[in-house]
Formats: C-alpha cells, sequence, structure tokens
DNA sequence: TATGGTTTGTTTAGTCTTGAAGTAAGGGGA
DNA sequence: TCCCCTTACTTCAAGACTAAACAAACCATA
C-alpha cells in the first residue's frame, strides 16, 4: 500500500498517537477503552499505524486473567514541535517531543506594537528552529492573548497586543513552510491540560488563569468551546462594577482591572501598603512576611476570583476547575478570600466541585502552545481547519519506510 | 472521548422529518443543503421515509432555471407529542401535531411539594392524554425548572420545586407506555427555538428567560450545553451582593433575588410604588400609565440583567442572545435600563452581538416541552439516551404499511 | 431547432465505523 | 489433567456517509 488515502477527517490515528504521547505504551484493548472506540476499529487502525511506522509493537504483558496484552509504542524519532508564546514585550520559546516532555526553551525581547513585528517574529522563530533536534519538526503552535478566528486561519484580535486582524497564522505558514496553529493562549493551556494533566480525567473542565490578565478556556465533551467567533472564554472582561477604573478595553470597572497584576500593584500603592514605584516582588514579599495589609490586598481579589468563578461554575456546570497562570505562585494569599466566597456563592448542589491549583512554571505558556501540534488532531470537525491533517502528513511522510505491498 | 462515532442512533431521518415540520414541505436538494447532507445520502434516507409512510411526494414545483423539484411533504397523520410545564403550583398541557403546531392546551392546579405528587402528575397527564387527537401519541415532553441529569433518565433537582433526585422520568414511562423526555425548561425552550425560531439560522445562541426567575440555556453547535451533571445555564445564582436578599438556594444576593417578578414586587413595595399586597399587575399598571418610580424598578432591573448577560456574551460568544420568559412583556420597561448597560459593558468587538426579545405566549414553556418529543433525535450522541430512539421507533411503527421488500 | 447552462435527483464505488461472532492465550479449580 | 472462565485480539457483514459521475428535466438563446 504506497499511499494510503489518509482520509479527510481521521481523528482516530491521530487520538492514538496522542494518546500514547501522553501516557506511554498501551494495549489496543486499552487505547479502544480510553478513545472509546471499538476493538475491532483499533485493530484496523493499528495496523496502518504499524505499517506506516509510527508504531511498533512491544512486549507482551502478563495477564490479567486472559490473554495477555501485547503493547504498543511511539516511534520516538517521529517528531518534535515547537511552541511560542507571544506577550506584549517578549516571546517565549519551546520545543517538546512527541510525548510533549520539553526538550528545549528560550525566551526573546519582542515588541508586539511594532510595525516589523511580523518579520521580527518569523527571524526569531527561524533562528529558534534552527537550533533544535533532527527528527522532523512537525509544526508550530502560537499562544496569544486575544481572539482567534474559527476557521484555523490564523487572524488575531488582541487588545494586549494591540493586534486587529493580524494573519499571524498564513504569513508565519507562508514563510516557514510548515504547519501553523494559532490559538488563544488560555485554549492553549487547556489543551495541554486535557492531554497531560487533570483533563485525562475529566471530559468537562473549567481552566482559569491569574496573572497579567484573567483568562478562562472551557472544554466541553473534550472539546474547547470557542464560541461563535472564537472569543469565548474572555473572562477578564465581566463587569463587576461601573464606576471603576478604566480598563484597556475601553470600558469601566472590568473584572481585569480588580485582579490583574497591574491591578493588585495599583491597589497596594493607593493604600500605602508598597512604594510608589514598587511591583508585584514588592507586594508579595510583604504578603510572605505577614503585612496584613499586602495580604488583603491579595485576599480581597481572591474574594472577588471567587464569586466570578462561582458565577461560571453555575454557567457551565463543569467537573472541575482548574486554576493557572502566574498568580498561583501567591495562591496561599489569595485563598484566604477565594474559599469562603467561593463556595458561599454556589448553590448548594454544587459546593462539591473541586478546584485544582496547578504548579505554575515559567515556560507553561509556551508548552501549551506546543502541545496544540500534538493535540490538534484530537480535535474533532476540523475546527482548527486543514493544519491537523497537514501535521498528521508530515507524520506519516517522515515515518513510513519505503515498503512493497503483497 | 470518541470524536464523532455518532452512533447507530441515525439523527438524521429525525432532522428530516423535523425540518419539514418545522418549515413545510420541501424538496430533496433543499433538505440536502439546510440539512448539510450530501444529495446522495438524501435521496437514500427519503427513500427510507417513503417506504415507511412518513413521508410522500408532492407536486413539482416551477423550475428554478433547471430541473424542477419534486416537494416532500410529511404526512400528517404520523403522530403528535404532549408536554408538560411543571411548576410549583400547577401543571400546563400542551398537545403539538408532528409539525408542532399547538393543538390544545390545558392548566391544572398542582402542588410540587405534595408527597402524592408524582401520582397526581400520572393522573393528570392521564387525564389530558385521553382527551386527545386520534393520531398515535409519540411521547410526552417534560419541562422543569432544575437540574436534570445527563442520562436522559430523568432524574431531577429542584430548589424551586422541592425535589431531590425525583425519578420522574422513569416512573412516568412505567405508568404511561410512552417515550418520556424530561428536561430543563429553558432547555426546551431552546430547543423549540432552534427548530422553530431564531435558532434555526444560528448554530450557537444564548436563551435568558427573566419571569419567576431568571434561566439561561446554552446553544453551542447546534447542540444544547448541558454541563458535567445537567446543570448548566443556573444563571439566576449568579452572586450580585454579598449583603443582599435571602435566595431560595439559601445564599444571600443571588441574580435572582433582584431580578425575579416576586423580587420586583418586593423592592416595589419596599419603595412604596405599589400597596401592600399588591402583585406584578400593579407594578406594571403603574409603569405603563408613566409612574417614574414603576418604570425606575424596571428599569434597574434591566440595568443588572444587561450587565449579566454581557457577561455571558463574553464567556460563551454566541451569535445572538434570545430573550424569552413572562417578564418579556414588560421589556420596554426593562429594556431601558437593558440596553445602555448592557451595550457599554461589552468589549468593543462583541458589541454588534444582537438582542432578540421575542413574542411570549402562555404555552410557550409547554410547547417547548413538547417539542422536545419532536426534536430529540436530532440531538446527538444520544445525549437524551434511548428515548429518542423509542420515539423514533413508535413513528415508524405505526406508519409503515406492511410490504414486502424486492 | 439545436445547443449549452442550470438545477435536481440517482447510481456507484469506496471509507469509516460498529456489533456479533469467532480465535488466541493465559488462569484457576475439580 | 481437563474443563471452564477471562481477557485480548481478529474477521466479517452491514450501516452511514461521501464524492464523483451520471441522468433528467427544465430554461434561454442563437
Amino acid at each position: 500500500m504506497a499511499l494510503r488515502p489518509m482520509a479527510r477527517t481521521d481523528v482516530n490515528r491521530s487520538a492514538i498517537l496522542a494518546h500514547l504521547g501522553a501516557h506511554g505504551p498501551a494495549s489496543r484493548a486499552e487505547l479502544a477503552r480510553a478513545l472509546n472506540l471499538s476493538p475491532a476499529l483499533m485493530t484496523q487502525l493499528t495496523k496502518d499505524l504499524l505499517a506506516d511506522g509510527l508504531l511498533r509493537e512491544l512486549a507482551h504483558q502478563p495477564s490479567q486473567g486472559g490473554r495477555p496484552a501485547r503493547m504498543l509504542g511511539l516511534v520516538a524519532s517521529a517528531g518534535r514541535a515547537v511552541g511560542v508564546k507571544v506577550a506584549a514585550d517578549h516571546l517565549a520559546f519551546v520545543e517538546v517531543g512527541i510525548d510533549g516532555s520539553v526538550l528545549r526553551t528560550a525566551s526573546e525581547p519582542f515588541d508586539a506594537s511594532a510595525t516589523t513585528m511580523l518579520a521580527k517574529l518569523v527571524e526569531l522563530l527561524r533562528r529558534f528552529i534552527a537550533g533544535g533536534a533532527d527528527t522532523p519538526l512537525l509544526g508550530i503552535g502560537v499562544g496569544v492573548p486575544g481572539d482567534v478566528d474559527r476557521q484555523g486561519e490564523g487572524v488575531v484580535d488582541s487588545t494586549q497586543l494591540g493586534w486587529t486582524h493580524a494573519p499571524i497564522g498564513e504569513s508565519l505558514r507562508r514563510e516557514l513552510g510548515l504547519p501553523v496553529l494559532v490559538e488563544n493562549n488560555v485554549n492553549a493551556l487547556a489543551m495541554a491540560e486535557r492531554l497531560y494533566g487533570l483533563g485525562r480525567r475529566h471530559d468537562s473542565f473549567l481552566v482559569v488563569t491569574i496573572g497579567t490578565g484573567v483568562g478562562a478556556a472551557i472544554v466541553v465533551d473534550g472539546v474547547i468551546l470557542r464560541g461563535s467567533r472564537g472569543g469565548a472564554g474572555e473572562v477578564g472582561h465581566t463587569p463587576v462594577r461601573d464606576d471603576g477604573p478604566l480598563c484597556s478595553c475601553g470600558n469601566h470597572g472590568c473584572l481585569e482591572t480588580f485582579l490583574s497584576e497591574d491591578a493588585l500593584v495599583r491597589i497596594a500603592r493607593e493604600r500605602g501598603v508598597i512604594g510608589a514605584s514598587a511591583g508585584i516582588e514588592a507586594l508579595r514579599d510583604a504578603a510572605d512576611s505577614g503585612d496584613d495589609r499586602a495580604t488583603a490586598v491579595f485576599s480581597e481579589a481572591g474574594h472577588l476570583l471567587g464569586r466570578t468563578v462561582a458565577g461560571l461554575v453555575h454557567v457551565l456546570d463543569p467537573e472541575v476547575v482548574i486554576l493557572l497562570g502566574e498568580g498561583t505562585a501567591d495562591w496561599t494569599h489569595w485563598s484566604y478570600g477565594f474559599e469562603p466566597a467561593f463556595r458561599a456563592a454556589l448553590i448548594p448542589s454544587r459546593r462539591g466541585v473541586p478546584i485544582a491549583v496547578e504548579r505554575w512554571q515559567d515556560d507553561s505558556w509556551a508548552q501549551g502552545a506546543a502541545t496544540l501540534v500534538l493535540a490538534t488532531p484530537f480535535d474533532a470537525d476540523g475546527s482548527m481547519g486543514e493544519q491537523g491533517d497537514l501535521v498528521r502528513r508530515r507524520l506519516v511522510q517522515q515515518a513510513a519506510p519505503p515498503e512493497a505491498d503483497s
């Protein structure tokens, strides 16, 4: 079988790869159960993948009471992926292996508002890619703070970056000749969480990030909810007070103007908790050393966050809420306000919803973007357009050994 | 997480029936376009439905420049459905034809908190059904204010009715021997809206109801978002003020304590706008006749609703928001507060989201419940369990003339 | 009147998936 | 040791769906 048709929407072959990448070797039966597919189909699909050289059979596993399972594993040399996080003032890069492990990271200053921004982005990406491993590069994931169009073209609107209809995806694709997946950064994080984190065991969950802003991603039945124009999850601009501070979106009193790092610093300065030119570190230090006024700043923010998340839990009824972002470094201070406010605001039947605060690492954003490349085929119905197909094609192309068919 | 096994439940035959019911006769080509299926499949499916006696070929339509279309229409005698709205103090019944048209309505007093409540419900349903037309009854739709489990069993939790784990679906099925579909009442309304209303032209929309409470239903890609335990859309208990009035859920300051009919009456009484024993009609009359303090009550509620809905639009990014419920009768008064608050609270890129206030009729709730029966097969992935199948089977069973196949 | 264009509907071959029924390979008693 | 049970995998027939090619029925126009 020289050229398998490699169908238009063959999600499941990729799902197998993604699952093996995320969980390590597994038997056909395990895969069938995990992916909710019939054993019959699993036989069929793995046969193809084995023939393509993407999978290989490993040792048998001791019997579980019946016939022992033949384990299947990824062929490790099958590929790598690169992720970029775009922020207003810098770029963060990550290279991951096909199993999602971080191989390499980098960070570069970047001015998102510069007119030459696109050229600069391409240049820095090229440089990072060049330094990479020898295994085939499957694609680039780009995480941006803002709305991305649904069709997977990669047109970005972002107040934070000052971009309107920026055709990031198309430009990068043209310049780099690689599959490029552009996604909202919180959604990218949710995807990573789904593949490697808590989301593995939950089909519907909510990811909330705190840090430079406030964001949310909604996963329903394993799929990211994008909304009609890719803008779902914009929780940062929930109106809180009519007469609140001016927000970057032009309105007054958005949630972000009370919870973002800048907001906390502003409030702390106004109250004289920290000096007029001090930053978030000063506030953190003060809180860590027991300054009541400093802990109050965090706990008030936690209170507001708790009420907001409670509202989201009412509206979306997730199985679990995952808290992420730079701000979680100070979570102990936030939690004094968050926990009581959150639980008190929930209707009784929802009070048991678990809140998971996951450890945050500096390259998490970029890692989330990178996993897009490995995960997107996972994401049914081509919400990422043809890029998923392209990634898959590259995988097969690289791995398939020349062979003759019977 | 199966990515679209799209189970054996044959959604499309039902979709054809539902479409014809909602829009009247159509050609195969029209159907294929409307339902986004290939013409080839449409030929196949309609052949089956014609053989089953559910469809019949009508006259040709004048050519549109090519071959003239052969119209297909429902066989009207194929079935009817009954819908019940369950409220704390009464039941509302509706009988609809296979095309969704209302054939008959009734209303009966009912005490949802009585221990004999289930028996009473069965009895009143039996009586209503008995008075119906001669065409086969396809099933019963039940709309309840509260959470319904996801599996379509029909287990209900409702603070409003004082029910916990009430096995409504199973009981009714056993007693009546009919398919029974239990659903949150706002979701039922959303389903009706999807089949017969604005939802026909929109895949993602938000339904918000105002009246005795505040509710929301979320439709994403044509499917109702139910959340992990069927409780999505509980917008009425969004926390608004820590020290607000006591809500039926046990918390203080829920949205409902500011926007429900009871809340408006309470506020108006407190302010002396209406007498201490006057009701919502008195407040409406006062507002209609230009009483500034009365209109202020409505417009303040509108303001709060506007900000809340803006938050939902940020989080869910719907194509359109549909406003329904008894409260929309006073919408002109609400809108003075709603419109400015809503638009002002939206981020610029969302300001264009249309708000549709649809005309409200007394039997809308029950009609929504009834359309569940006709619509549920529409609702992919068997989120309503086997009941959809049962309804379909009844349709075919009744209509199929005995015939031998080639 | 022929000719081409347009829309409608059907046939055919082929893909993806499943359920049912089998085969393979171990285990634990009697 | 033999028989049955369990689990893992495979084969097979069949359904749902699509793309592509075709046939049918009309219109316009030269």
